[in-house]
DNA sequence: ACCGACATGTAAACGGTTACATGATTTT
DNA sequence: AAAATCATGTAACCGTTTACATGTCGGT
């Protein structure tokens, strides 16, 4: 997995291994997140199967180690593109905790729950910062898809937070879902 | 986290292994998945910390072992439902695909889209099939929280499914987020 | 002089996946 | 008689997390 995201992040432009960090952060960092105790190993996995090569080109008196897709690591991301995707992968652990809030005692539950969507609230504000900041740029339309992602990650947490309301308060869960025929 | 998962799940009641996994598969099987590679050791570990105790009771020429929350199970796992959660811990792999998607021919990508699509709305079908079968059972206000999660599943797989249709037809993003006034 | 960001890495511990191994019981 | 499901486990492999180690550069 990290394999490949490495691969998509250099695909159009050699980085560091410490931009490649960065990268992730700001652009998936939504829903994934990586260590330099995976990244830097998982690059040099990538170099020893001959899907990056390496150069260094020093700015100063600091080290800095440029990774270059290879035509073979080209090719593997492009695999990983294509390849089907299970959408039943991933975790998410924080509905399994809700998943027992039966056995907590209404006031604790209250609690807990409020304080979740407090949490959403908050991560809702700082993906909203990240919309605005991104709405000011040019030529948008290269990066859809790019942004499209953080538009999920807005929705999805819109959603959780009307969900959150919903069950605080007990009401039929029926009333969640969305009608059919619309 | 597993090792969470499990005390929640014999919190009540005992259960073999086997049970166990299934409990896991049918409970939160949306949204976290345990084999028996990690589950059995997961087991084990518990037992030598002194969160569950084991009892044999072959049932025919069947071996069974359950397993018996402990004191310290019920607290640590009591304990475990209150911790603060982080609300941006877990992944969502196919979702960094679909971050890369620029980088894809147009029709490939309509391609890649559409099956992701379908995917969702299989995968729908199947919550919407549990949800019914939920619905017939009776004293539901016992486990509505277990159920919620679900429903949370029926839900966010309807907007992915919304969003899909939405960038594949390359609609203007901002369109997708709901007013924030209603 | 110090702090925060830049920059690269390593090692131990931990846990998960996959595949394998074994055997009983129930269903077709 | 065969296949599916019940039932428990192990072992090799792999990748991740966490903490540690080292040093540079720019701003205050």
């Amino acid at each position: 997995m990290l394999e490949s995201i490495i691969l998509g992040m250099v695909s159009d432009n050699d980085f560091t291994g410490y931009d490649i960090k960065k990268l992730i952060e700001n652009g998936i960092g939504v829903f994934y997140k990586a260590s330099y105790g995976s990244l830097y190993p998982a690059l040099k996995r990538l170099t020893d199967k001959g899907c990056l090569t390496t150069y260094e080109k020093p700015q100063g008196g600091r080290k800095k180690i440029f990774y270059h897709i290879t035509e073979e690591g080209q090719k593997q991301f492009f695999d990983w593109l294509v390849s089907p995707t299970d959408i039943t992968e991933g975790t998410n652990t924080h509905l399994a905790k809700i998943y027992f809030f039966d056995n907590l005692s209404p006031e604790i539950r209250e609690q807990q729950l409020l304080e979740y969507e407090i949490n959403n609230r908050n991560y809702l504000r700082k993906l909203n910062d990240l919309e605005n900041k991104y709405n000011k740029m040019e030529n948008k339309e290269c990066f859809y898809y790019k942004l499209s992602t953080l538009y999920y990650g807005i929705c999805i947490t819109q959603k959780t937070i009307q969900w959150c309301q919903h069950i605080r308060m007990q009401k039929p869960l029926s009333d969640l879902i969305q009608d059919k025929k619309s």
